[in-house]
DNA sequence: GTAACTGCAAAATATTTGCATCCTT
DNA sequence: AAGGATGCAAATATTTTGCAGTTAC
């Protein structure tokens, strides 16, 4: 497991540091969203908080994790699909996120509709999000 | 014109000021989505900046105003439809965020597809925002 | 006149930057 | 050994809160 994580950022070209491989290990335990206070509380405030930012920042621009829009406007990271890559997202699954619990499921297995954009229009992004109750809190 | 305004706050059973009235006029008078930071230019900074902070979060809460959510969380304002009531967003619209010049468009005439949630979530709010070049900027 | 709203000051948060030190390769 | 990553301090930026003075009704 720590392979898997390790593995990961070799293929990115990134220096295998403690840092770097609880915190992806987190998003690789967690099948939801992270946000920066969850990544600071869940590995028990070992970390400065600008490493964290740091850490966040380089795994986005390596199109490792992605974020995620929220209509709270709270700043959330989620762990990309396969295809991303470096500067080129294709997270193109379902969030959901729960107002009760604050919990974020990404849905992979449902997709973004196709939208048809007004004449001139280029998509380069599209971002899904759903609020609500989730299963546990409904 | 500055009766239509003044007329939405009286419905929603709020004093008619100032900067009330100044900053709905620029939400009615810019078919697009507005940052706290354009607030502030185009009231040439005739207002508080904590003024400012609690007009858009009143008018949120009365339903006036809506929230974006973006993919760089940042935060943008929007006008409401019609049938927004207090505590209760209706803005079913797609929004659109131009990477280039950075207006925000609301795609009022389309709508956002049903999404089919996994058993047991419930929806309350769905938003779908999408990134890219507008007609202008392609 | 009273309740609501605003502006100012300041506190609380959140994020970014510079730099010296330490760790990975 | 060299370059990159981290931690600390501090600078910025953002948002919230308290309170006194002002305005709308």
């Amino acid at each position: 497991m720590n392979t898997d994580v390790s593995e990961i950022l070799k293929r990115n070209q990134l220096s295998v540091t403690e840092s770097r491989r609880r915190i992806l290990d987190l998003f690789k335990n967690n099948n939801g969203a992270l946000a920066h206070a969850d990544i600071e509380k869940h590995t028990g405030e070992q970390f400065d908080r600008v490493t964290i930012y740091r850490t966040l920042q380089t795994f986005v621009e390596k199109g490792i994790v992605h974020t995620i829009p929220t209509a709270d406007n709270s700043v959330l990271y989620a762990l990309c699909k396969d295809d991303c890559e470096p500067g080129h997202h294709h997270d193109n699954h379902i969030h959901f996120i729960c107002d009760q619990c604050g919990t974020t499921y990404c849905l992979d297995h449902l997709t973004i509709p196709q939208v048809s954009l007004p004449h001139g229009f280029r998509e380069t992004r599209t971002d899904l999000v759903v609020s609500g109750k989730c299963d546990k809190c409904a």
